[in-house]
DNA sequence: GCACATAGTGTCAAAAAGGATACCGTTATG
DNA sequence: CATAACGGTATCCTTTTTGACACTATGTGC
């Protein structure tokens, strides 16, 4: 289960925006969604997408996600393991939370990505 | 400044996500900014929007939304005290987003609020 | 004087989240 | 045998968030 910010979340009209959040504010649960929207990926996969981040945080959120019903846990038998994560029918419902979030961001809080090759100065007022 | 969920955020495609979670992932901040949509409130009237919010914690996460400039503090010299909280124009642009993740909560977390008078009872399967 | 209204602040403790480190299991290969 | 690949787990520690409680400021009315 995912962090308790609420125990109940009965308490006003603004409860349903507490509840989101409540199932996606984990340290890196943002953007291993986000990842997953476009498909599945193996562990070390979306690992290497997460700059910093370490196995150990990875396997906790993830697992919180599988418990919460948003990401699909699929364990191969094989050697080496493998084991795939994929969004829900649940968890692709979070799309445009998602997007949502993600232009909020680019436009708020930090530069979107410059494709390479494509460098473009911006002056910044004293 | 809010929760520093992440040092740098610079690692993914992924962290604008990140990076406006960071913003509104203290407790009672999503649902606070969702109260301000709908225009300036006082302190108290906030608070009593929000079941089981301290007065502590309403003030902390109120100046950690007006120091990342998402919410506007207007003091007036009266007595008793009369402070005001609106959202800033920066705030303003968190609606999509804030309305995205109500809609999600609605459908996935809890039962919308139902109007006075209107009662359904809904079987849960055993 | 006291009580009231409003909106806080300071401080410490408890709870929760995140981090570090060592270790594990399986099979395949040289 | 050692090493590699992959995806973990256990355990303890550190840091952060939240909660509890006491206290504060101002003017007004009784």
């Amino acid at each position: 289960m995912a962090r308790t910010r609420h125990a109940r979340l009965d308490c006003a009209p603004g409860c349903p925006v507490e509840g989101t959040l409540q199932m996606i504010d984990g340290k890196w649960k943002g953007v291993v969604l986000f990842h997953l929207l476009s498909g599945t990926m193996r562990f070390n996969e979306l690992r290497r997408q997460l700059t910093n981040c370490t196995q150990r945080m990875l396997t906790r959120q993830l697992r919180e996600l599988e418990a919460d019903g948003l990401v699909h846990r699929e364990v191969y038998p094989e050697v080496p393991p493998r084991v795939e994560y994929s969004l829900t029918a649940r968890g692709r419902t979070l799309e445009p939370v998602l997007l949502a979030l993600k232009a909020w961001g680019e436009d708020h809080v930090i530069a979107p990505e410059i494709p390479a090759g494509e460098v473009e100065l911006t002056l910044v007022p004293g």
